[in-house]
DNA sequence: AGTACATGAATGACTATTCATTCATGTAAT
DNA sequence: ATTACATGAATGAATAGTCATTCATGTACT
């Protein structure tokens, strides 16, 4: 029998429930039966319930957040900042197909814990975009007009909205790649500055 | 004294209180006391705490739908179409400031009873985005490359990520009107057919 | 025979919901 | 105009069920 080490084993039987069932409805006996572990297991990895929820965005959007900014600073091109950004984070997401639900999902509970380290963390994620932008801006090929932070938002709304595409049945026949693309040419072409100028 | 409908002091109690605690972490006892009920009041006019829950949905979000739909079969050009798609919804999340924080956080919340509603009755709201993208697609104004249903997702994850700027006290100093503009021009430019094609 | 890890039944805290009771208002008989 | 009675909306304390967390006990490895 192969020995999973049982953190790992733990984490992502708590991703497959919380994408599931949710934080709230998820029971750590769900978790605990997932990871074939018993319910009294999980609190000698975790401290609780919050533990394994901040855990799995540490360790996995950590990981996210962590190599996209290690590509980034290879890069200066502020369209191609903005294709490595999208695609690791959709490709992320394709890999682990639990996780952008948790992302949806739990970014959203309105919970102290969660509201601050969103906040800390996950904001600085985000603010990759907005930097693009202005760099964008500074190089005079993205359009002057265009509030970064406002399109910080918009674009991480669209990327987060579509990442659960491959979740629905309907839907499965697209790929990451066409995905990205959709993305990538929607919003560069909306935030170039050229010829095809709204208003 | 002005006397006010219980049902709307409660619905509008509990949109204030799931939006800054969230489904599970609101007591029925907080929505009883911002609405100056007793707790026991609230079963009176709703079943149970979903039912809440669901009635801020058809209520809420069932009045933007119909309104925008009534305005959108009066218009024919398609960019006009998203520009009013885009200042309805907006317009409405800014005149109750609670709704978009309740709509981000609970549309999300994995319950059965609200995916099927978001299933039915939410989807069809955001079909129409999809729609006016192949009318403007069919009237070769748009680019033929956008998949429609990749593209209604990105819409409006873009807009529901937005939604929530006027809560951040940061942010504050964007209006209905700028905010909505970013997000046309941004979208309709990338969408249009034109000379300033990415790729 | 000691250490470390694992178990799962028991505990206790928390809160949605219930329901016996109160209270404000309306009706009508005198 | 006053009294008696009826109604049902409103109340909030009590109930009852649900889990997160603990811990006494077991297992296995060194």
């Amino acid at each position: 029998m192969v020995v999973v080490n049982k953190h790992t084993k733990i984490i992502s039987a708590a991703t497959k429930v919380f994408a599931k069932k949710g934080f709230f409805t998820a029971r750590i006996s769900d978790i605990a039966k997932e990871a074939k572990v018993a319910d009294g297991t999980i609190y000698i990895y975790f401290n609780n319930k919050y533990d394994i929820l901040l855990s799995i965005f540490e360790e996995e959007i950590g990981k996210i957040f962590a190599k996209t900014e290690i590509l980034l600073s290879e890069e200066q091109d502020p369209s191609r900042m903005l294709q490595i950004y999208v695609s690791q984070y959709l490709q992320a997401m394709k890999k682990n197909k639990y996780l952008g639900e948790v992302i949806q999902i739990e970014l959203r509970q309105t919970n102290k814990v969660i509201r601050n380290y969103r906040k800390n963390k996950f904001s600085a994620y985000t603010n990759i975009i907005s930097d693009i932008i202005r760099k964008g801006q500074d190089q005079g090929i993205y359009r002057p007009d265009i509030l970064p932070d406002v399109a910080k938002r918009a674009f991480f709304g669209a990327l987060d909205e579509v990442s659960g595409v491959w979740n629905i049945s309907l839907e499965t026949h697209y790929s990451v790649e066409e995905i990205t693309d959709q993305i990538l040419s929607l919003f560069l072409q909306g935030v170039l500055l050229g010829t095809n100028q709204v208003k």
